[in-house]
DNA sequence: TTGAAAGCGCTAACAG
DNA sequence: CTGTTAGCGCTTTCAA
């Protein structure tokens, strides 16, 4: 059963508070003799230091927090894993809450973290959230934005060049020999897609003679790919695009999956290239294609950032970072 | 930029501490003109209530910790998702923690929830936990064990009948017409592994003629099921299997894909079950039935549980609950 | 090395 | 309705 604090511990070893606040942290050296003594109480006592008294006196906290829109999509998982990495190398605990998209709860998270005072926050959005986090920062804590540039320069942002990484699915197509692009994506309000058809438009631009269509969807899901690839294989084979270019690899390996069973042969007939290279892109029955994010960078990167700027708040520092992707070519586009 | 606290509030707004807490916490009523002027005061300082100051004084939080072996397994998220739901219902809110199937993790994250003193843990693990999970309660923190089924009676627990789980399949299966069926799964010091063998294992034996054959893998994953299918098609048709049931969902996708890219036909030569029905089985290239545990409700009743226990810490109420999951039929098994 | 004591921000009991 | 006040558990001067 629970008992005292730190004071229990001090009058069952019969040493003062002080001496207990000094063992426990190494603060100044205590005596051997009193050390056994405080130990041993504190295994009797069962004490577990109180997390609520102790960052009250010390005024900060030694946690951060990350909010993602959606826990289950590995590609944030992958990014989770490079923040806590670096946060423990650090001495700093992660705590992780999931916005499941939702505007409303990623406002309770922002606010649950801040009455915490958590050193600062990384959070991945798929929104607008820029006003809310300027008026956080503005209280005090610190946060970076993930996977999209910020638009603030007050704001640190860690992202991917979407538009290079557009320009790279592109172009390695065309470099196949490949003339009828399909750029298969939406909403083009989110500005990952929109970049990201940019970049390809900008290559095709520049490519005489090839064509790019764009194939609009609501959701990025693996039935959207389905349903994709369902309309695709009724029409005419004249029709029809050599290249399919998707916006991420979920919508991809739908896209393989029905065209494979619908008889296409990928790549001959149609070669695809997929975005974020989750771990299922390799495994598809087609091993896809994909634009390869950094991603354990970027999650290390995020967390070194926002102890810069929580370090120096007036930073001098370029808080605006962009990574390079590359592409991961395997059979659904070099197969042939 | 943030400043001081409570007090900094109540001097703005020209009325007490005492006041200002009340405001803010619904307490006791407060006239309108002063809560115009708190919430002013509120506004322009910037105030964001110190939640150390309040849980020093509260005595206890409204947080509760929930560790995952790995958040990227769409089944933890469903999960996780069933807690956050009934947790805003319950009023508290939900720290993720992550321990990457790592105990040392584990534990630290662990020690990390008791020093915050959280109302309550919901830990589903992959290992050895009781016996921290006791030490962790005898010092007065309660918690739920997720996934599988305590062995201390003191411990609470949530999870799925697996024997049952394994029988549901194998009988299927067999009522399909099947007689050698492989289990593919490892490893069996695995309660949850073991325990599905043993249900599959007991609807065989009940079956003359029907024979099972254990195929041992040491990771449940896509490319494991590679390896096994490679293996199968490597066989001579007559000592191959004619239905496969496989410990989850992963492994099932990585046989199915080998399987039918190696030109055998699912169902008609090999009928697949799969466990878990994770959002992949549906859209496998052949849709797949699985087992599916009720994940919603697992969530939900773990955090019903765990305020239960909270409430009284001696507990007379049943604390090992236990789901029955139910048979997802798709083609995989039916199609022939 | 050790002890004594102040005070972090907040809530709630109590008195008005 | 509102103000005063006593700590919640901890760290950290400051002296000894």
């Amino acid at each position: 059963v629970a008992s005292g604090g730190i004071r229990a511990v001090a009058e069952a070893a019969d040493v003062s508070v002080g001496t207990v606040s000094h063992y426990l942290n190494g603060t100044s050296p205590v005596s051997a003799a009193k050390s056994a003594r405080i130990q041993a109480a504190i295994d009797s006592l069962g004490f577990v230091r109180n997390n609520a008294g102790r960052q009250l006196r010390l005024g900060r906290s030694s946690t951060i927090g990350y909010i993602a829109p959606d826990v289950s999509n590995p590609f944030f998982t992958t990014l989770a894993e490079g923040v806590e990495r670096r946060a423990r190398d650090a001495g700093l605990s992660v705590f992780l809450a999931n916005s499941m998209g939702d505007s409303s709860r990623e406002d309770s998270y922002l606010a649950l973290f801040e009455e915490y005072r958590v050193r600062g926050m990384i959070v991945a959005s798929a929104g607008e959230i820029e006003p809310r986090l300027a008026a956080v920062r503005s209280r005090g804590t610190p946060s970076v934005l993930m996977g999209q540039p910020a638009s603030s320069p007050d704001q640190p942002s860690v992202s991917v060049d979407d538009a290079l990484g557009g320009r790279l699915a592109a172009e390695h197509l065309i470099g196949r020999g490949r003339g009828r692009i399909a750029f298969v994506g939406g909403p083009l309000t989110r500005s990952q897609v929109r970049n990201r058809l940019e970049g390809a438009s900008a290559a095709v631009r520049e490519s005489p003679g090839v064509t790019l269509e764009v194939v609009d969807v609501p959701e990025r899901t693996i039935s959207a790919g389905h349903a994709v690839a369902t309309a695709l294989l009724e029409r005419p084979a004249a029709r029809r695009p050599d290249a399919v270019f998707a916006v991420n690899d979920l919508l991809a390996i739908g896209i393989v999956q029905t065209l494979v069973a619908g008889g296409l042969r990928v790549p001959q007939e149609v070669a695809i290239v997929g975005y974020d290279d989750i771990e299922y892109a390799e495994n598809a029955i087609v091993p896809l294609s994909s634009v390869r994010p950094p991603q354990e960078s970027l999650g290390s990167a995020a967390l070194d950032l926002l102890l810069a700027v929580a370090e120096r708040p007036a930073a001098p520092v370029d808080t605006h970072l962009v990574f390079a992707p590359r592409l991961v070519e395997r059979r659904s586009s070099t197969g042939d």
